[in-house]
DNA sequence: TGATGGGTGATTGCATACAATATGCGGCCA
DNA sequence: TGGCCGCATATTGTATGCAATCACCCATCA
């Protein structure tokens, strides 16, 4: 392993997101330090990484914690996503070369092929939709929306873990995906930051009612798996 | 020093903010070390924050540097700051109380009294008005907007910092600051929005314009210390 | 019985030693 | 003379040891 505090961060951030640790569980240096195979030099480099980006929360002398998000900080998180995210769709809009847009509609053909498959694969899902949304941001051509959204993003990520997998909510989501595809090729910046704001704030509604129907989502979640995250 | 770690982000922050470290300068770990006065191990943790906030960049086994923002990096940051203090500005407007705006309309009325003082005291200006644009975001009542923000929004003081002070600029800025308290008095969001995207927006034009002034503002600053931010 | 204080084990915070890696220079060879 | 290889030095990356701090438990006392 050539960068050990690399490793120590990767493990430790997947951990958080794929819920195997539980939101406020207190994070021990020595046990992430024997779990990864490194030291706790590196462990404590990276947890003061993901400190910065919100992942945890350090109290001095008493160590890290996973944050625990209120529903009010996840709405208000959901709100400036919608923002940023359409705002990255309505400069793609202009921005996006053909070749990337071409993309994004194989993505989404992709995604709904996923969805129908018999093996229905819930982690190829959440990848590819991952994807998609990244390759707007990315074609927004905005330097620094990508490292803003990196840091905000995949935090209601963890909690779409948790969610239970609707039918309905799929499709709405594969058809906002082939809508955005479509306000982009027609090079029309308001359509695409509209739909891409219906699309995040109807899986805000999602998100929080879910939070919702179990007190205790960490311990919820369903025996297959992870959900996609169905943005 | 009760905590070395935050002793040293904080140094480290303020030296590259203030425009003692240049940009794109190598930061090394033990020079920074002596001067703050602790070990390499808290520098490091303070160098790994500062990474993910992106003030500083790592380059594997080649150390820390001060991230340099090309112009177009720059211009990207302040489409993106104008859209989310402008977010923030519209829900103060429906959500602060009596009390934040008279606080606000008071920093507004210090600043310009700074302004006409003969003492004239950019340090004490800069600090006024970062107060005036966090009074605000709290104002906004978002949790998030304020993490958001925070990440963002003192890098372009760096190069504040370095632009040369001028009359109209000022007057233009006190000018959107009442204007801000005339549009959150009335209760007005789309109104605080617009004022807040026009001052942002300007600054932008400012800041952009004094950086082809001089190819190297590390050096060009002025001897009278810093400039406020003028934004 | 309940509160308080001290002791003890566990854990974090920091410093230092050592290993791994890059950089720069000088010599060697074509 | 010019380019390349290898060594020396500087710097980063990691591990470990020790001090500081905290949480918990239990004894003591009102």
């Amino acid at each position: 392993m050539a960068r050990a505090a690399e490793t120590a961060y990767a493990v430790i951030r997947a951990g958080i997101l794929s819920g195997e640790f539980e939101r406020g569980e207190r994070l021990r240096e020595e046990e992430l330090a024997v779990k990864v195979g490194v030291s706790r030099t590196p462990v404590r480099e990276a947890l003061r990484r993901l400190d910065a980006e919100g992942l945890v929360q350090f109290q001095p002398n008493r160590g890290a914690r996973v944050s625990a998000r209120s529903a009010q900080e996840l709405e208000d998180l959901y709100d400036l996503r919608a923002m940023l995210e359409g705002y990255g769709a309505r400069l793609a809009a202009s921005r996006a070369s053909d070749a990337e847009i071409s993309e994004l509609a194989d993505l989404a053909v992709r995604m709904e092929a996923v969805t129908k498959s018999a093996s229905f694969d819930v982690d190829e899902l959440t990848r590819l939709n991952g994807e998609f949304h990244w390759s707007i941001v990315r074609a927004s051509r905005n330097s620094q929306l990508d490292a803003l959204i990196r840091g905000v993003i995949d935090v209601p990520l963890a909690h779409h873990t948790f969610e239970r997998y609707e039918p309905e909510r799929l499709q709405a989501s594969h058809s906002h995906h082939r809508e955005l595809v479509s306000a982009l090729q027609a090079h029309d910046g308001q359509w695409a930051e509209a739909v891409m704001r219906s699309h995040i704030l109807a899986a805000r509604t999602t998100v929080l009612n879910s939070l919702q129907g179990h007190s205790d989502p960490g311990t919820a979640r369903v025996a297959s798996g992870k959900d996609p995250q169905a943005s």
